[in-house]
DNA sequence: TGTACATCAGTGAACGCGCGTTCACTGATGTAC
DNA sequence: TGTACATCAGTGAACGCGCGTTCACTGATGTAC
């Protein structure tokens, strides 16, 4: 496929990650093997392993880079934003957008997070994690919260992880939601804000303020 | 491992199920194989073929078992519930067990269910989340919800099945909870069952009545 | 600017492996009469 | 109760395949002097 006309590729690491996403992206994990990925790159079964360990560190790399992407694709969608409430609503269409643009990318992710003990993996699922705290955190501090900051975390983060994979997974018919990040964000918001707040506001008004009285 | 006598097996087919269910439990999917499973059993590589088609029908039926015991497992818990709120309780715990008991096995119906259009499959996913439908239209007609109950379902599934996969993920870990279906139902309930109804509760108490004015 | 040399990033061939699936076969089982 | 026969559920051997990984090698690159 591609072309080379000297003996070294250049930089094969990083054509091999992009190949990889390519391949998770277009035939799963099953379909995802170390000897294809050298043959599309124009490159011998062992050329990669000049580059990663093992087929297992490729895979590491790979979730990687896609917790920072979820991270920096939820840092962009809340930029402009002020309140922690809208941080909050941004911050999670940019989690749901991740997950619908790399829905194999994003169970590779969280199904395998787990197995590899990969120090840098480790720390770019917590970097992406803390920007969701961080959200959870200002709404604290603006008082809007009903429990802590890591109590509301959990309902956040559950709804939000939850529509995801039921996005991806084509369960969202079930609810008569059509399967569109933005749409699916801003109900769950909706729902999940009444779930947090101090003071849930009626469902229509979506700006500030309007607080119900409540006990 | 089985020692066979005669000449037939008695019955393979489930004796397979079986066999495959511990062998994805122990291995993960990448090592569930067809002739692993006839190794264990005692038998030939062609005998499972006069059961089931291929690999994929095997798999099917694997997910379809784990639908039914899904939807067993909600149904069992919320055995003697009577009011609706309770009964989205303990069958959000009922989700939650089941996916801490057959992590590999939640993973594989739910990732895997697209992928494949066999109607039994389908029929018991579709079955098992009727029985959320259910219960919401039973809180529903209770006058508790401030929603539909599809919309209230967007929510409380979102919200269950993130957290099933943050369980098994150990992504809750994150959250300060531990990762106890029995525990993390609860806090969950709490939060979601303020985002759905229509007179949000106080957090303390957790029967019934008492409900707060709101607008 | 030129040369010697260490290091790097590939080659290419081979290893052993387990897999899914097929097929002609045969022993066991059950049914009709 | 006994026999003939169809059907069923296994056998066992083979097919082709692609995979992960290793290893001695060699061409390219960069650096020290």
């Amino acid at each position: 496929m591609t072309t080379r006309k000297c003996y070294h590729h250049g930089d094969l690491r990083e054509a091999l990650l992009v190949a990889a996403e390519e391949q998770l992206r277009d035939e799963g994990p099953a379909g995802l093997s170390l000897r294809k990925l050298g043959r599309n790159l124009g490159v011998t079964p062992g050329a990669p392993y000049r580059h990663f360990e093992d087929k297992d560190a490729l895979l590491a790399a790979l979730a990687t880079i896609g917790f920072q992407r979820l991270r920096a694709m939820m840092l962009e969608e809340q930029k402009g934003c002020t309140t922690g409430k809208d941080r909050l609503r941004r911050g999670g269409i940019g989690y749901l957008k991740f997950a619908w643009q790399h829905p194999e990318l994003f169970r590779l992710m969280f199904g395998w997070m787990p197995t590899r003990e990969a120090p840098e993996l480790a720390e770019s699922g917590d970097a992406a994690f803390a920007v969701l705290v961080d959200m959870l955190q200002q709404c604290g501090r603006e008082g809007l919260l009903r429990q802590t900051a890591l109590d509301a975390g959990l309902l956040a983060w559950s709804a939000v992880h939850g529509a995801a994979f039921l996005m991806i997974d084509d369960g969202l018919r079930l609810c008569g939601t059509e399967p569109d990040p933005e749409v699916v964000g801003d109900r769950l918001h909706q729902s999940v804000w009444s779930g947090i707040a101090r003071h849930p506001v009626s469902v229509e008004t979506d700006k500030e303020s309007q607080a119900s009285t409540s006990v």
